[in-house]
DNA sequence: TAGTGGTCTAGACCACGAT
DNA sequence: TCGTGGTCTAGACCACTAC
C-alpha cells in the first residue's frame, strides 16, 4: 500500500474516532510530515484524497479543517464510483437479472456521438431489469458495440456484464462521465419498476470509457426515486 | 497564471482545435515536459487538471488519451461547481428573486444536523423563488445561522445572498456536498414553478462550507426537470 | 507579519499495461 | 521486457489568510 494512503487511512480512522473532532484543525503539513516521517508532498496527497472524499477541506493561508463524514450521506446513495457494477456492490448472490430486449442494430445518430463510431458500426441494444433482492431496482438502456464486446450472450446479461467484460475479455474500465436528471415514470418503468403513474425517476445517463480511450458503454439507467440519490463533494 | 494553468490552457486548446484529435494518445509526460520546459510534475499537475475535467484519461502503463470534451454536457447543465450562485453564473441582469418566506427559527433537528450547530443557534428560513429571463427557475429552500450571517435582509434577498455574504462580509466558500434526488412536483412547485401536477423535478440538498470549517448553508433546490440537469465526471 | 497550503525543481524508483 | 504514469524525496519559493 501507498504512504499516502496509510497517511491517509491513519488520519481518516483518527477522524471517525473523534480524536480529531469535526471542526477542528488538523496539524500543518510540516509538522505531520516529521510525526509520520513522510515528506511534505505525501503529506499532501493524503490530505488531497481525504478533501476529495469530503472529510478535510484544505485552504491556504489557513489551514486544514474536519468536516467529514457528510451529513447528506444516505444508504440510498448510489457510490461515488461504481465501476464495478450493481453485481459487484451489492454482491452476486443479491441481485437478479431479467432482460428484456437483446439486438443488434446500426447506431442512430445520438449513440455513434456517444460511443464515437460510425454507421455501420454494430451495436448491441440490451434493456435489462436489475433486481435487488428480488426486488425491481433498476432498468438499465445499454448500448455497446459490438467490435469491443464480442460473444455477449443471454447468459452473460443474466449475470454480470461487468465480470464478463473484465474476467473474460479483460477490459479496463478508465472513466464515466454522467448526467444525471429527474423523470416521470413511463410505460416500461411502471411495468417492471413497479411504481406508481406520475411518479418521480432519477435516470443517470453515462458513457463508460476504456483505458485505451474508447467509450464502451451508453447507456441510461432509471431509478424508483426512493431507492436511490447521489452524492457528490466539491472543493473550491 | 501558474504554469500547470498555462500548460493545461494550451492542451486544452489544442484539443478543442482538433490538433489533439479524440481518441489520439497525447505524447508522454517526460516529452511534454520537454516540450514545455517545465518539470514532470508540473506537466502532471496540468493533465490532471485535464483529467478531472473530463478532457484526457490517464493511465499508468498506458498513456493520456484524449476524450474530451464530452457529448454528456448540455446546455441544461448546472455548472460543474456553482459556488457563484445563480447571479454570478447567469449575470445579475438575467436573474431576478421572489422572496416567499423570510424566517427566524430555532432549529429543527435536520437543520441541528446539517449545520452543525445547537438547539439554541437561530437560523434564517429563508424560501426564494429564483426567476431566469422572468421565467420561474428554481425554488430554493435555505436554512443559515444568523451568527454568521447577520444583517439579512429583505433587499439582500431579493438581489444576491452570494455577493452579501462575499462582498460585504468577506466570507469565502471552501467546499459544497449536494445530494441530488428526483422528486414529483408538490404544490409549492406547481404553484411558482409553472410546472403541471405530477410532473418531474430535480431536487439538490446541499450544504455549503467556509473556510474555517463552518457549514454556512443547508438547502434544497427544486428545478423543472426539463430545466435542468447535472454532469460529473469521475476517472478510476 | 507570521504561518498556512500550493507550486516547482531534478531525479530516483515503483506499479502497471501492452507485447 | 519496455515504456507509461505514479510515488516519493529535500528543499526553495510563492500566494493566501488572519491578525
Amino acid at each position: 500500500m501507498k504512504k499516502y494512503e496509510l497517511v491517509a487511512n491513519d488520519i481518516k480512522a483518527k477522524i471517525i474516532s473523534g480524536y480529531y473532532a469535526k471542526g477542528s484543525i488538523l496539524p500543518d503539513q510540516k509538522t505531520l510530515a516529521e510525526d509520520f516521517a513522510v515528506s511534505k508532498i505525501t503529506i499532501k496527497n493524503a490530505l488531497d484524497n481525504l478533501a476529495n472524499a469530503g472529510f478535510v477541506l484544505k485552504t491556504s493561508g489557513f489551514g486544514t479543517v474536519v468536516i467529514g463524514p457528510s451529513t447528506l450521506i444516505t444508504d440510498k446513495d448510489a457510490p461515488a464510483s461504481n465501476f464495478e457494477g450493481l453485481t459487484d456492490q451489492a454482491g452476486a448472490e443479491r441481485v437478479a437479472s431479467k432482460v428484456i430486449k437483446f439486438d443488434l442494430e446500426f447506431p442512430s445518430a445520438e449513440v455513434k456521438t456517444h460511443l464515437n463510431i460510425n454507421d455501420e458500426e454494430p451495436v448491441y441494444h440490451i434493456i435489462r431489469l436489475r433486481l435487488l433482492d428480488g426486488d425491481p431496482f433498476i432498468i438499465e438502456n445499454t448500448y455497446m458495440p459490438v467490435a469491443l464486446v464480442p460473444g455477449l450472450s443471454q447468459s452473460v446479461l443474466e449475470s454480470s456484464i461487468y465480470t464478463y467484460i473484465h474476467d473474460t475479455l479483460h477490459l479496463k474500465f478508465a472513466g464515466i462521465s454522467r448526467n444525471i436528471q429527474a423523470r416521470q415514470a413511463d410505460e416500461l418503468d411502471m411495468r417492471y419498476l413497479n411504481v406508481s403513474k406520475n411518479s418521480a425517476i432519477l435516470e443517470i445517463e453515462q458513457i463508460v470509457w476504456l483505458v485505451n480511450g474508447k467509450p464502451i458503454e451508453y447507456s441510461t439507467s432509471r431509478n424508483d426515486s426512493n431507492k436511490r440519490s447521489y452524492y457528490l463533494f466539491e472543493t473550491m
